[in-house]
RNA sequence: GGCGUCAUAGCCAAGCGGUAAGGCCAAGGUCUGCAAAACCUUUAUGCCCCGGUUCAAAUCCGGGUGGCGCCU
């Protein structure tokens, strides 16, 4: 059996070049492991490979969804799995590309994900319970039907304090007892650049005024001229959000673009975070692409 | 030159005699159906400098230094 290639790591790092050139190098093709480039319509703030990037390779689970849909890790594991199952039949390399750790997460390795589906009606009932009788309220609802869940979870975290509670309200089911151990659905190579944090903030910047040259705020404009609502799961996105804020507070550019910079910094820090208790990552050296590789393609081999 | 005013962490800032709030930034971390999301932790043996009063001073007094404002 093939194994698959897995390009990770922080964002601006120069993964979707790396991929595309493993792609081409061993008969593969690339499936996204990224949040908002599902999203169609979503391109200069994403990043998107454009056509000429793409180089004639397939790229899959982007542009899968609208600006409107609300898209989940869930929606990501059904779409992408057969696609790699189906590359991994045809004995071509699936590259797996993308800074979504969860995502990735989801499509390398067999979990329940919880085991219920999302319900939107309990969850805007136990907001409803958070705002008007408080957080820790609700803390204290899960402790009563999952105590060992609720140790975990702190109570200001309201989202996946909601979340235990719709599991259990939907299934019957306590989320702290689904204990599976994530099992690898494939055997996988998983390599990062290895950045300093100084180049790594460096080449955020640089990624940041690009995008603002490339017209971020005319695609924010287009957007919500065509409907797209201000509170969309797309526009939660960094870049989008910050730029939606600043029309409404008469920013310029330049007070955008830093507020983008910051927060696309502490976003590549999580990922670091995030990306250091994946196992057996390889860390590449960053600068040559031509020898990374080169690399790639050797630890592949073995 | 005179008078007044202010000086607290990288930044903003509370405190007004009882042993340094808070916010931002930064760093570290969590992550099982919103994940570019959400959440947690840490961050001044020290309050411009020197001296004094006091059991006790960022807080009061005197003198410096620096910023700001007004007057000449």
């Amino acid at each position: 059996m093939k194994k698959a290639i897995v390009v990770c790591g922080a964002t601006a790092t120069g993964k979707t070049e790396l991929a595309v050139r493993c792609a081409a190098a061993l008969n593969g093709e690339v499936i996204s492991a990224d949040a908002l480039l599902v999203y169609r319509g979503l391109n200069v703030g994403t990043a998107k490979p454009t056509e000429s990037e793409r180089a004639g390779i397939a790229h899959h689970l982007i542009d899968v969804a609208d600006p409107t849909d609300r898209f989940s890790v869930s929606d990501y594991e059904r779409l992408a799995l057969p696609v790699l199952e189906r590359l991994l039949a045809e004995g071509k390399t699936p590259v797996v590309c993308g800074g979504t750790g969860f995502y990735l997460n989801a499509l390398l390795y067999r979990r329940t994900l919880g085991g219920a589906p999302a319900d939107e009606n309990v969850r805007r009932k136990y907001q409803t319970v958070a705002e008007e009788k408080g957080k820790g309220y609700l803390h204290g609802l899960l402790r009563e039907v999952d105590p060992v869940c609720a140790e975990k979870l702190h109570p200001n975290d309201v989202k996946r304090v909601i979340r235990a509670l719709e599991i259990y309200e939907t299934t019957g089911k306590r989320k702290s007892e689904q204990n599976d151990a994530p099992t690898p659905r494939f055997p996988f190579l998983a390599v990062a650049f290895d950045y300093p944090r100084e180049e790594l903030y460096a080449r955020i910047d640089r990624r940041v005024d690009e995008m603002m040259r490339r017209g971020l705020v005319d695609e924010v404009r287009g957007l919500l001229r065509d409907g797209v609502p201000e509170d969309a799961q797309c526009m939660q996105g960094i870049g989008y959000k910050e730029v939606v804020e600043g029309m409404k507070n008469g920013y310029n550019q330049s007070i955008m673009s830093d507020i983008i910079k910051k927060n696309t910094r502490n976003y590549a820090k999580r990922q670091l975070t995030f990306f250091k208790k994946t196992e057996n990552l390889h860390r590449l050296t960053p600068g040559d692409m031509q020898s990374a590789v080169r690399e790639v393609i050797r630890l592949y081999d073995d």
